[in-house]
DNA sequence: TGGTGGTTCTGGATCGATCAAGAACAGTGC
DNA sequence: GCACTGTTCTTGATCGATCCAGAACCACCA
């Protein structure tokens, strides 16, 4: 950590080869390359090693000399903190984890991108990829990795031309959850959004925000819900629209006792993410509102929770873990994913685009409309 | 990732210095050391670069010439996936990243230390520093570390002579833990216990194998329990004790049925972490046994879900995310220096160690014992 | 005029390894 | 004896920055 003004100069592997008399490349090649040396040298090169208290070649200048960091950097749009108290951040992690134990490489953890403005968040990070989650439109941090040319994987948003994304049919998913409800009776319908917009904001969305929003989830999971909703001749103006600044249970609640509270009550409510939904049966509970029986509430993503709860939660699934694996694979296979700079700006990896299917989880908290 | 053969050279700072026609130390200037260079010169470098789509000095040639990986390296005994699930480690490292966030650092995280045997995963890493948390003594990878001589911090266990170590006062805790339930009447206690050693084992516990044991929390709690029942003249063998592989609900069921279905059941159980008291309750829930009626039952940590299970848990409360914040600050802050002379609200006690106090938390899971 | 001090910028050494090319030597087949 | 193939080891260049010492210039003042 801190240089000593008069430090005495580490030992280094220069050091070790001189004081056996043979050359740097000997040594190297003795802790990374066995088979470019007779096992006896190679045996007495680390023996001395061992004497001497050297401890293998220095990873920073390796890394600098064969271009490789040994770590994938996983952008995350909020606090750690944040991100371990949510199921669905935590499934993605362990899918990139689980890919980064195969190929034996290090996780490095680059949190809070929507509020870090600083570059040095990137730049001073040396990892061989980077795999950016559900990030906004216009990330600064984000727009420093597309600069560097370092290689990419989104995993769900922004989708960006030329950018590798991980997502998943997020439209068809949520079609799938609204068109449940319509076939079950439902035409008074709220929904309850995850953000449009990284401000912070939580309160009814109206047309100019969601038309102006930077977060592609929310956009393409409201779209899906109306196409489903107008199939049944439910317009948009007639469906009311939750915003919730972050995916959390206590916002649901909020969001869900707003909706129950108005002069006209939903029958249905559809969440976009299962613990907005979780949220929601809680204010259910609270309002002595009966779940299916009065109201009926679907998630999305069906995170372990949603099984558990009371009642259990009607959701749409989709494979969060292996969307994290699939990131991290693609990104650490992808042909030609070397950066190629010198030009103007960007160019990253491929154009490539990967949506995993979704299904619709029909559990206890969905049930046919009471009467209209 | 992978270079190509051919590669055009990438565009470096010398690049950049030489089109401009100024000196390679001007433009490194521009970027990281603004007061040196005139305010004109530095916006013209700034400009050239945008144009040439040059990102800024290269981080890892940077680290290798200043000394510094702008990164904390966090070691975790298990897979990351299990550190998610785990409260106890969730919430450490809540509070390491509180401190990376404060300090603008990464963390890079090394998942799987008990199980990895290859030194790679230490010596290809670049980090200031590292935090290990929770290793068996003799761990691979540890010694590596050691052998390295980068800054460590350890927390929770081992505790080894010279290296800092943050931690709680486990025996103490313990034995607030077993004293509260002598006082209540019971004669009759099992303990419940993480594990001795991490060869996966779960079952009752001799004496031999506690002897042997090579994780020190799981000794310095038993020995912090069997202080406070020797006081009240219970010895060792009176008390039985079933270990678990890994703290976890389920493995406390386990545990919890063992310990309730022999001849003789207990009438309370001290359990060596919330995960395990919480999976005793589903025991004796599946067993009709009533808590506390016929049951008493004191976890430890105090968890989140510590307060909100059905009844809530009576436990020793430590302070998690602090001994994270802690341990990282103690890490940057004063990499030669001992624990003591961070002071600040923590208890020292030896050179080395900063031993947190804990307390007991008295909640419904515990009560008078019915009769002997 | 010359000395002093302060900016601003430069050149070359350096951080600690890996890599490509080739030297030295032994063994093999003809 | 000669060319050929391998194995084992060495030399010098290189990765891309930062740092140190000093040069150049300007201003100020005695």
């Amino acid at each position: 950590m801190n240089q000593q003004s008069k430090a005495p100069r580490r030992f280094t592997l220069r050091d070790l080869a001189e004081s056996l008399g043979v050359s740097k490349t000997t040594v190297s090649n003795a802790f990374s390359r066995p088979d470019q040396l007779s096992p006896e040298l190679r045996e007495r090169v680390l023996e001395a090693a061992r004497a001497a208290g050297y401890a293998g070649p220095n990873p920073v200048a390796r890394m600098l000399r064969t271009g490789r960091a040994g770590a994938l950097g996983l952008i995350l749009p909020e606090s750690l903190p944040f991100a371990l108290d949510d199921p669905t951040t935590s499934e993605l992690i362990r899918g990139i984890a689980d890919a980064c134990e195969e190929r034996r490489l290090g996780l490095l953890i680059v949190p809070g991108a929507i509020r870090v403005r600083d570059p040095r968040a990137i730049t001073d990070v040396a990892v061989d990829g980077f795999i950016a989650y559900s990030l906004p439109w216009n990330t600064p941090v984000l727009e420093q990795v597309l600069v560097r040319g370092v290689p990419i994987v989104v995993v769900d948003e922004p989708r960006l031309p030329g950018v590798a994304t991980v997502s998943v049919d997020d439209p068809g998913g949520a079609r799938l959850a609204a068109r449940h409800l319509v076939e079950l009776g439902h035409r008074r319908l709220g929904i309850v959004a995850v953000p449009f917009k990284p401000d912070g904001y939580t309160g009814r969305g109206d047309e100019a925000r969601i038309a102006s929003a930077t977060f592609d989830v929310a956009t393409r999971r409201l779209t899906g819900y109306r196409a489903a909703l107008a199939e049944a001749g439910l317009g948009s103006d007639a469906v009311s629209v939750y915003e919730c600044a972050h995916s959390d249970e206590e916002l649901g609640r909020q969001a869900g006792r707003d909706l129950l509270e108005q002069a006209a009550p939903v029958t249905a409510i559809l969440a976009m993410s299962d613990r907005l939904a979780l949220g929601v049966l809680a204010a259910a509970r609270e309002l002595h509102v009966d779940v299916p029986g009065d109201l009926s509430v679907v998630g999305f993503d069906d995170i372990a929770g949603a099984a558990r709860s009371q009642p259990s939660l009607t959701t749409v699934r989709q494979p969060l873990r292996l969307k994290g694996y699939a990131a991290a694979r693609f990104l650490l296979d992808a042909p030609g994913a070397t950066p190629r700079d010198l030009g103007a700006g960007t160019v990253p990896v491929g154009g490539y685009e990967l949506d995993f299917p979704v299904e619709l989880v029909t559990r206890r908290s969905t049930a046919a409309a009471s009467r209209t």
